[in-house]
DNA sequence: GTCTATATGGGGATAGAC
DNA sequence: GTCTATCCCCATATAGAC
């Protein structure tokens, strides 16, 4: 429990939780991980059952309490609503915040678990994906709801996509992006996660309200 | 030329694309393309340098002509427009479109290299970055005056945010997610590419627009 | 241009001493 | 729990015959 000292079990989680942020899960070798964690490299798999259940043990660590964390709040912001419909604003704080806050919460650490998450959201593999599913489920079963009756007049098809690019611009900026640098600058200040928040959700906010495309757009601007 | 039965050299292309994007660059061997592709494992490197070449040749093959088609876009749209700033569903429909048009045009491989382009934009790695950097800085000059003069209002900070977030949606749903289905179900069809796009400038429009999130929000929602 | 064969190194995982 | 040593496989890349 000391933090000076941690043992090597967490020594690896920490030096797993950053190699695979930076170089992702297939580009990095349990070599480096137990050179970067100074550990014996039979310590994977001793702690561990493998490379894989190593990345499971990653997310396990923190997601679940993000997770709760996120469903809290939305408890909360639905009991100051009674029995209408808590505003959409407060419903995506409740989503987004508890991501974000991560990195002040865990210092040098948080900042590789937001890029990993991040990240993890594009990537492909099976393995992946069945980490994230049941993690997931839970909170999609419980915002869900909440965002279908904060947009009533929405259809289902519409608001399927745009929680899909919601997911899309959250995931990005998490990942703390690289290319986007050329467009910015460097005008965006990463550490500073109470300003993310509130401009993600004002900017989503404004996008899942956003008027219906019309089917044709209005005036002509064939491809 | 005959498309029935393509050189070795595209067939390569075309087999890298397709691994690249379900796999992954690292997780995808040599071995596998050059089964895919039904050539020895040997041309790889007599026709492209290394396997990083080849992922670098498979780039350069198709974003060259999106990047080109996107700022024919914006100086037509700039050309109707007059003096007066071209509007901002105009403008992102120029950046969007050419990417997401790729599937109708290509038919089969067209859908790999939109999950390989959106995978690429969260994707660490310092060869990856450099591959898009040239492309993206040319794009980057044309749009980035063209938004501010559509937004005038919007600080660049702010600016920058939100083109952060566009980018995460706009990548996000290339990618075409995996995560999501759990949220939305499969009320998504991702081989409408013009609906997509409708839906996406349509929400990106008004993000872009919104208000400017306030240093406290309204209610106290503290965490 | 295309093949076989191989050089060379790194990967994950494990056995067994301590 | 931790270490050394090693198994065994697969990776990229190349040499050289055809």
């Amino acid at each position: 429990m000391n933090q000076a000292e941690p043992d090597t079990k967490t020594r690896l989680l920490d030096a797993a939780e950053t190699l695979f942020a930076e170089r992702g899960f297939a580009a990095t070798s349990l070599r480096a991980i137990t050179a970067a964690a100074q550990v014996n490299l039979a310590a994977v798999n001793y702690h561990f059952r493998s490379k894989q259940a190593l990345l499971e043990a990653v997310f396990a660590r923190r997601l679940g309490p993000i997770n709760r964390r996120r469903l809290e709040l939305l408890a909360s912001a639905q009991a100051r609503a009674g029995r209408r419909a808590p505003p959409l604003e407060e419903i995506l704080e409740a989503f987004i915040g508890p991501a974000f806050r991560l990195r002040a919460e865990l210092a040098g650490s948080g900042t590789s678990f937001q890029r990993l998450m991040g990240r993890l959201f594009s990537e492909p593999g099976e393995h992946v994906q069945a980490i994230l599913k049941p993690q997931f489920a839970e909170v999609a079963a419980g915002f869900l709801p909440a965002l279908e009756r904060a947009l009533p007049r929405l259809p289902g098809a519409e608001l399927a996509a745009r929680i899909h690019f919601m997911v899309g611009a959250m995931a990005h900026t998490l990942a703390g992006t690289h290319v986007m640098q050329l467009f910015v600058g460097d005008r965006c200040d990463p550490s500073d996660a109470e300003g993310t928040i509130r401009r993600l959700v004002s900017f989503l906010a404004a996008g899942l309200r956003a008027p219906l495309p019309s089917r044709r757009r209005p005036r002509s601007t064939r491809s």
